[in-house]
DNA sequence: ACCAATTTGTCCGTATGTATG
DNA sequence: TCATACATACGGACAAATTGG
């Protein structure tokens, strides 16, 4: 039961409508809140399990004695967060929050930029995490990864003519380098400033289409520093590349010191 | 308007009940979520600046020709993902999404539980989070942002007996880093492993009392090493105030390869 | 500090399209 | 194919809380 709603009389119960029987904490909370923070509970504690059903609104009706609409109200919430998703027929289940290809990570990059973060902060940032997870990948990236990333370098070659493709390919390169680490927690850190800073690559590589051969270059290289386990050469490659996009970005008539385009980002973003 | 949603008829409208016209492309996403859609659209455009309100839940409803329970679905939506924020008089109002402090935080660690990552994960992106946030703060650390950690440090040390309310300084001092590299990318990177590590602090103190001062020390070295500017110097005590905490861990019993504990965390998070 | 109007929180009943078996 | 179950959406209602005179 959500709180004192089972024994709640017919009409709206609020917070003193409980004063008759007891000195029952005053509840403050909205129900479909206290709904939702239940499961959301359940979830977190493993007593519900991703994948594992929620049932049907109206079972849940039953289960926490409030209405539908107060019960759908918390399934947005849950919704929202990622803990509950909804498969093909529209059926609730739990779900493990994914923090690539899903929301997370445009709700950081969307925070970032209603923040009106710099070109600047982000380029800094991205080098700096950038360099931290080649590092890292140097000592953990497996045949597998290193598999990946040269696949992703391949057809980045045979996409060298379109531009918008090419900085599709850049982002996920960048994003697995991420995974060649193996480390979730830096994966996390790393997704806003790749999805911000890489699809400018497009406009870019659109105005100075000579970088595109050196991005490719780049990318390779950074592969084989990688299959050779040779740290210094990585390093060296990746800030190259990253000092590549900063002079593009430069040589295109931006501004460092400029704000992430809200307007652009924004059809970036729904492009998800 | 949504979607067709001003020219639906009475009850429920769906898929295909607009073919009677012309062929208007089916709808397959929910008036709810259309409606939150628009919404996060005009803030995301900046045509709804933050703190502006939002209007009535029954305004809504006349603009948008939705029913007020759907209008309230997609509110949750928007309240959720921290664009839309109800002030203390219930009413909404557009909200920019603080980072730390707020919700993105939490949710971003709890997706880390969830994955159930190791200590050891964990570990390695702080060592190298905060080695990357030391060193931005060494070129960007203004005086104020010294005297911020000078009182957080001096805080401490009054503290000293108290491991909650150390393990409670020790995650605001590693934020307050943050904060003084004066790069949000970065702190937004930096949150889920201090919300995530910083808080076993305090079992750890608890059983190893001795280590307090050793913590105290570590912070004081690295506020004077940023005040000297010396690069080097706070790396040195970075490194060696991390690696305390992991030897600290692994004396009280805990095993680096042990997924983050979901019920301690669980107990951690909701006390925000 | 009281009262009236507004607004939110919650509940009820119903209709419709769609997915499942 | 058809029947049933379920999610989506609608309308109307009332209690409590907030606001403004």
């Amino acid at each position: 039961m959500v709180g004192t709603a089972a024994t709640a009389p017919k009409g709206g119960w609020g917070t003193m409508s409980e004063m008759s029987e007891r000195f029952e904490r005053i509840t403050a909370t909205p129900a479909y809140r206290l709904f939702a923070d239940a499961i959301e509970s359940e979830i977190i504690a493993g007593r519900l399990r991703p994948g594992e059903p929620l049932g049907t609104e109206a079972e849940l009706v039953k289960q926490f004695g409030v209405n539908r609409s107060t019960v759908r109200e918390g399934i947005r919430l849950l919704e929202q967060g990622g803990l509950v998703h909804r498969d093909s027929s529209r059926r609730l289940s739990v779900a493990l929050p994914q923090y690539h290809h899903d929301r997370l990570a445009s709700r950081m990059s969307r925070a970032l930029i209603l923040h009106e973060v710099t070109f600047r902060e982000l380029w800094d940032a991205a080098m700096a995490l950038a360099l931290v997870a080649i590092d890292l990948a140097m000592t953990h990236a497996t045949a597998e990864a290193i598999v990946e990333l040269d696949a992703n370098v391949a057809l980045t070659a045979e996409a060298a003519g379109d531009a918008a493709r090419v900085a599709e390919l850049d982002t996920e390169f960048h994003r697995l380098i991420g995974k060649a680490a193996h480390n979730r927690v830096l994966q996390l850190a790393l997704e806003p400033s790749n999805m911000l800073i890489f699809p400018t690559t497009e406009p870019i590589l659109t105005t100075i289409p000579e970088g595109t051969g050196r991005l490719i270059d780049a990318h390779r290289q950074i592969v084989e520093a990688l299959c050779r386990r040779d740290r210094e050469a990585g390093r060296l490659w990746v800030e190259r590349h990253l000092r590549d996009w900063r002079r593009g970005f430069e040589r295109t008539g931006h501004d460092l010191d400029q704000p992430v385009d809200r307007v652009y980002m924004q059809s970036v973003m729904s492009r998800l």
